[in-house]
DNA sequence: CACTTGACCTGTCCGC
DNA sequence: TGCGGACAGGTCAAGT
């Protein structure tokens, strides 16, 4: 759930509130949340302060004024939630309320404690993410990052890079092309099916097959939908929330994502969910024919 | 070699 | 109400 609208999201509220902080203790409920942590972490941790928050693809990188950065992986249910010192939040049914509630909770595996006794939480409900400690150098030798295709919303990717990388795996059904790391970063199961409605594609329709008009509005309506989400605040299904622990709200403007049985905005027809990659995909069976 | 499927996990929801 | 099973979907490893 976490895409790249959801971690940018992330990156900017943290980016706001973490730099300068001086980390006190780190505490971690289980070992596969922190690998080596905390015997081998905390030597490299503890009295390091935050410099910069950064995001690549679906990574999040914070970056310690020791030359060290913490990678942090949300996967699907992770959660970076920030905590003022005095430890004030509103709970359900204030105005101000956080979609979770006192933290620690049970979700809660990893506990960053700073030295003016403010907190950040890294929750992860399925346990499928991950925080590392590493070198600053040695982050883009990682294999993902080795691997990970370009940001789809850097100011030098245009609509021809765009169309020449998919066109790297021609022969594929375009959803699981946009999918796919190492073609475009940061895509994941909600804005690949929000961007193939916007360009009316059918997700099952190889690459090979889309004329370039239509992958040139393919283009326009990916980055129309994840810089529309940013905007919102990314989209919370289930689990995501931002480092205030609050909601987004994109999903109030999707226009097929979780919308089966209610009617295609564009044109009326009832929106149908089907199996593709391996995934729940939702499209409008008018606009989005397959042509095979 | 390109592509698909299963594993990693837990909470929720549905049908019986 | 209780219980089993399907489902959620990011990424890597294993299988076809």
């Amino acid at each position: 759930m976490p895409e790249l609208p959801e971690v940018e999201t992330v990156r900017i509220g943290l980016a706001a509130l973490l730099p300068g902080k001086v980390v006190r203790s780190t505490e971690a409920d289980w070992e596969k949340s922190f690998p080596n942590a905390p015997t081998d972490v905390q030597a490299f941790l503890i009295g390091a302060a935050i410099r910069d928050v950064r995001r690549r693809a679906k990574v999040l990188l914070i970056d310690l004024n020791t030359d060290y950065t913490l990678v942090i992986h949300l996967k699907m249910t992770g959660q970076l939630v920030f905590r003022a010192p005095s430890g004030e939040h509103f709970g359900a049914g204030h105005p101000n309320s956080s979609l979770i509630g006192e933290l620690p909770d049970r979700s809660t595996r990893v506990t960053f404690v700073f030295t003016d006794g403010s907190k950040l939480f890294f929750n992860d409900q399925r346990k499928f993410g991950w925080v590392r400690l590493l070198p600053t150098v040695e982050v883009p030798n990682l294999d993902f990052f080795q691997k990970v295709g370009p940001e789809p919303l850097a100011d030098d990717f245009t609509s021809a890079d765009f169309a020449a990388r998919l066109m790297r795996r021609a022969n594929s059904g375009i959803k699981s092309v946009l999918l796919d790391q190492t073609v475009v970063a940061g895509i994941g199961n909600i804005y690949a099916d929000e961007s193939l409605w916007a360009a009316k594609i059918h997700p099952e329709t190889k690459v090979c097959d889309i004329l370039s008009s239509q992958l040139a509005e393919l283009f326009v309506g990916l980055q129309a939908v994840l810089r529309l989400s940013i905007e919102k605040g990314g989209s919370t299904d289930r689990n995501y929330v931002n480092a205030e622990g609050k909601r987004g709200s994109y999903l109030t403007f999707a226009n097929v994502f979780r919308r089966e049985g209610q009617s295609c905005p564009r044109c009326g027809t009832t929106i149908i969910k089907l199996r593709v990659a391996g995934r729940g995909t939702h499209i409008c069976p008018h606009c989005q024919q397959s042509i095979i």
